[in-house]
DNA sequence: TATGAATGAGTATTCATTCAT
DNA sequence: CATGAATGAATACTCATTCAT
């Protein structure tokens, strides 16, 4: 992950590469969410984590490897706060509604986090219409998001519907929370949380609510 | 509409600057679309017209002017498509499902037009976060939109969700088809588009389904 | 004068070309007064004549004879307005206090010619140093003004200074008034001639003022 | 002082920062003297300092800081070699007299200097006509210069002139002489200063020279 | 490890000028 | 005569990246 141009131990990081790493990634996010992906320079950056611009590349490869390093980082700590909640639900609805209202209480605590997430996906794009700095994200996400919506299926808890378009569907609603909250800093979340939670608790509940 | 600092706005427009722009707003769409917003320059879309960056400028006072043409442009090109259709419908319920599906219609025509106008919405934010080429079209949208959710509200045929989550909600899921498709060209957006239409009538209707 | 390239009736100036190349220049003057010669564009000029930019182009061969035309118009206005008041004096202490008065009331009266001459002066620097635009008018106002000094030199009443930094001085001093005046329009131009005409007979008179 | 999108102004400026800067500034001062102002682009100046475009935009944020800073410069090397001469004076004739010949000394040390400060002072106007890199230098210079007008007006040693009046004109006289030392390079300042004091004594001196 | 100096390619924009009509 | 369309060079400025120290 490291430049290649420069010589640093390649068997494992020492603890002050991973602090530094970690700070960057920090202040990345941090301008990325608040100046917007375009605005968000490698020095100002390198500014907000009070180092110089070569210290960035000096742990990162180039701007590439910076950006797809901050949104891993920001995958991975949304994983982890959804993921167990989510796991500790014993049925499908239940983990589905768990899934929409842990996404949303996510953005709540750290709003930072997927909001330059977005601000990410959305300024870089590759040439083809592709996404530059998805290291997989997006598929494992939805990947294990369908998961759910299969169980429910399988379960005859959620009526026969597409699963890649449900899944798709809720977890773009989900990422489109953050621009919304920056526009609207005094939305409530929570109700907002409640509504999505119905809205996809019927458009996905089988038509005999019996076994639910 | 010629900058002004070139020359005199006498009348109306000439039929070649009508021509010139309109086929710099073509190549800007072509270049926003497949190239995303930051890399669509002026330069850019001046060499995929075939001509010098120069006479972008005589045509637009400025990139921000080009951009906010563009906007425009797909703004009127998809009402002129949509609203007809939804305009036909007597109930709301109808209203809603034609919106849906004149949408996706409207994609599966010209992608590259609502996906031109997502990469310009989402990368062009104010330092706020506000839209910076957003001649009210957003607010436009939604409150037209909004507009049917309170009428079928009123007739009892829709449940009483949140008015304005649940508009923001559906208009949210159209827009992000295009980016989708650039990922899957293969794409069946007629059966995308019936997964949206039920998954909505279901997540909206009464649930005294008597009136509908 | 005309563009060589285009094919015009050579010998002698049509009315419509005396005309529009009035016109021009008057334009000219007046952007160049508001906008500094910077700012003064041939755009701009041929917009304020409610012209295209060719039109200027076609009358002068380019900016600079444009700019050169300008300069001599306000040299030939303003000698027409200050030459005959000086004139009509009979001594060189009346020629002189005269020429600074009608030179000060000169600017008072059509301000945006000495301005633009200004702007035009200051701004175009050849890159020996030389002014650009002038076609001997800086030469021809201090060779003639010389000559009021000489004569008062030869006639006794004025004492023996050096002629030319005496001309070169006074010259000057009248030159920034414009500049002066933009800024604090509120100046009152009768005391400031008043001052300069007190200040300039006792620099110059001789010591022994029986002969005045 | 370093641009603040590039990096943390760190303390105190390293020795070669220093350096560049000032070599820099005197790329600019060559620069302006000799093309003038509106032709001394930065890729101008860079090229006679022999180093890229970038550099300068390194060391200053922008053009206005580059050529602020070269007003500064100029302002101060000339206070630092007029004022003590001035100020070793003990009346105000002999400091009137000394500002003026030590003005002059300073235009023949080092033309560049002031030549430079005139062409900026002079393209460099906003568009109300006011001076846009003029940091308080215009009002100083003319405040201090009129205290020395007005404390021989006490002393009953000047005559009762305006004093605003004769400061700007002694002040403009000065400043023209640069643009004039250009045009004539073998022009005898000790001469032309010995003129101007001669001049400007007698226009302040009161009338009973009795008390000087 | 880390810095700061330096570069070069790229950005939008301005403008005098040319030329076919 | 006059227009408006088009160009190309120049301008200030940004930024990822390289590199000597």
């Amino acid at each position: 992950m490291r430049s290649e141009t420069q010589t640093v131990d390649q068997s494992r990081p020492s603890f002050i590469e991973q602090a530094r790493r970690a700070q960057i990634i920090d202040c990345a996010i941090e301008a990325i969410a608040e100046l917007g992906f375009a605005q968000a320079s490698l020095a100002q950056i390198a500014k907000r984590a009070g180092v110089s611009t070569g210290v960035t590349l000096y742990y990162f490869s180039g701007k590439d490897e910076l950006i797809r390093a901050v949104a891993a980082h920001v995958f991975r700590t949304g994983e982890a706060f959804i993921r167990p909640r989510v796991d500790a639900q014993e049925g499908p609805a239940g983990a589905l509604a768990t899934f929409i209202s842990a996404s949303v209480a996510f953005i709540a605590e750290k709003p930072a986090l997927p909001r330059a997430m977005m601000n990410i996906m959305r300024a870089g794009v590759d040439q083809g219409g592709g996404p530059r700095f998805d290291p997989g994200i997006t598929a494992a996400r939805r990947e294990g998001f369908e998961s759910i919506l299969a169980w429910g299926q399988r379960e005859g808890v959620f009526r026969p519907f597409d699963v890649r378009v449900m899944a798709a569907t809720i977890i773009e609603v989900l990422d489109f929370i953050p621009s919304r909250l920056a526009l609207e800093p005094d939305l409530d979340l929570t109700a907002y949380a409640a509504e999505l939670v119905e809205l996809f608790r019927r458009a996905t509940r089988a038509d005999d609510p019996a076994k639910e």
